[in-house]
DNA sequence: CTGTTAGCGCATTCAT
DNA sequence: ATGAATGCGCTAACAG
């Protein structure tokens, strides 16, 4: 006989505990929890409540876990949580898990890849039953092992074209264009595309090419360059800037992202160069303040939470054992245009 | 030699299969993950490392945490995570778990607080070993009854009277007095205190208390008033800022956050407010949009990622056992100046 | 409808 | 130095 049937405070009490409080078999608890009310008698369900109000049990989902083999964790890697375009689609995501009862765990890989493999690492080792990852570089190399695992994996803002797994991001090819030919519209004959070091990550080469197709297209008298910067250097970017705005002809800078657009922006500034009567000036991911900088400046809004809602939405339909080709959901961005591209003059143009 | 060297994808490699691939007893397995190596023979422990290669094994950490009674999980619910402050913080917290061996489970309860409980709630029950949060109201109620169960917690950016917990967060009084006494120096003599709902939220009121005391003592032509504001309401804001402008005293806007002063910023604007020419303005949070605001916005910046990591080494500190009286750590704030709060027309004033 | 039993993957006595 | 056995808290057959 148990000698002090006393409600420890000491210990978390536990599935047994509310089985003796309640005077039933720890199954019938078991189904109390996971809601099989139509297995339970009227009697037995209000014991049990009470029971566990009185105890203060709470179900441990590790133990949970453990026996049915799912976590009911998700895991998500975010290549820079200082980009508000991650904070958005995490929220996304985030709003999404909510709905289908999954536990979000959010890791920032801080740009640095050793750390991404850490946490890619931990999280499989907690058993999260998927992955959304918005990877550094060239997912190839680590992700190709986690997915040959069999753990459901959705890339965002990233095409991994060796790689067998769900995909969500932005309408590349024509967020830029749009943004391009409004350039182009308004009067700018050199578009200045200034990005983060463009490697194998396909958002940014995608950005890039539409660009430089649109400019083409637009034949004579127009033009398109590159340049890639990594965002810590300032000196580089200055020199860039500088070097821009000596040109003869009427130039816009076009942003790679909003990270980027900050720095040029900052940069513009220290320079006393002004927007749009210096330069024209856009960007993606039309942060908030956007609208502040001097006459505002023109952007390409992203639906991150939609972007992150549905990744989720991808992931899910995986964990829950969907078979399919790698699929691709690639949403369209929105033009919003304000003072930084501006016509010089009050001209107007056919 | 083995047959086939798959990597298994049908099930997860457990301990038991790397003790027979290695042909150990598991103890020996568990005591090598464990890193007791001083038990175990240079032989078994060559073979163990080989077999767990071969098998892709990772340990499985909802099992160790069930057995050990120690998940190594945090768990952080922050009130507001489109704030950029939270997710400084967020960033402190996480370097910190990273140096500690913690994985974080970061929640945002976007300002509900029904999805703070319910967030609570979930990270209790996967037993996460202590909590990091910036709740979103009165902490005194859901957090209580955490604190109660003895699970280590840490606020932030907030000062709860009555419970017995350590809090992070900025020295709000020394703060906000460094900002209103610049204020008052550039020739400001009314100063409007623009801010969400104060309600029980200590860093609100010590702002607003802090500056106000500042402006009494400056005496004769000063005055302090205080706007709530719900972030939300743009055509509140819209009037309070009306008002405000009509003043005929030199007037400036102290926001209370970075949120309202982007808000402020933003409303100002609409209204073809300028600053400093029109009325001078200064917020908590330095963004980094600031500089970009016009001639550039004078801001307290705060040392958030220290915030946040020293939030996390005084969880960790309960988490080991520590026994102390709540503990209060508040960080002292960086005014950093820029055109905002300029004087008005080169008047320098003694 | 209800309870008994047997593991989930691992760490930990306790023997050897 | 090594391994067999036990149980963490819970769910899932399998009886009654």
């Amino acid at each position: 006989m148990p000698p002090t049937p006393r409600t420890d405070t000491l210990r978390t009490p536990t599935i047994t505990d509310v089985a003796r409080e309640a005077k039933v078999g720890k199954t019938s608890v078991s189904r109390y929890l996971n809601g099989e009310f139509d297995s339970l008698s009227e009697a037995l369900r209000l014991r049990i409540q009470q029971a566990i109000r009185t105890l203060g049990f709470r179900p441990n989902q590790m133990a949970r876990g453990l026996k049915r083999g799912r976590t009911r964790m998700v895991g998500m890697v975010v290549a820079d949580i200082s980009n508000p375009y991650s904070v958005e689609v995490m929220r996304g995501v985030e709003a999404a898990c909510q709905k289908q009862g999954f536990m979000l765990m959010v890791c920032n890989s801080d740009n640095q890849l050793e750390l991404e493999k850490r946490y890619l690492d931990l999280l499989t080792n907690y058993r999260v039953e998927g992955l959304v990852i918005n990877p550094i570089g060239l997912p190839e190399e680590d992700l190709a092992s986690i997915s040959n695992t069999g753990l459901p994996l959705v890339i965002i803002d990233r095409r991994a074209v060796h790689l067998q797994c769900d995909m969500v991001g932005l309408d590349n090819r024509q967020a830029a264009t749009l943004a391009t030919q409004h350039l182009l519209q308004q009067g700018f004959q050199a578009i200045h595309f200034f990005t983060e070091p463009i490697g194998q990550i396909s958002s940014r080469s995608e950005r890039e090419q539409a660009l430089r197709q649109v400019v083409a297209a637009a034949g004579k008298g127009h033009s398109a360059s590159t340049t890639e910067l990594d965002v810590t250097d300032s000196a580089a970017l200055a020199d860039a800037l500088r070097k821009t705005l000596k040109s003869k002809k009427r130039s816009a800078i076009f942003a790679g992202n909003g990270r980027m657009l900050l720095n040029v922006a900052l940069g513009l500034q220290q320079l006393g160069a002004r927007w749009p009567e210096d330069i024209g000036l856009l960007g993606f991911d039309d942060p908030t303040w956007a609208a502040l900088a001097g006459s505002g400046i023109t952007g390409i809004r992203q639906p991150t939470f939609d972007i992150g809602h549905a990744a989720l939405d991808f992931l899910v339909q995986r964990i829950d054992g969907i078979v399919s080709p790698a699929r691709m959901q690639a949403f369209p961005g929105e033009l919003i245009i304000r003072g930084s591209t501006g016509s010089l003059k009050n001209v107007s143009e056919a």
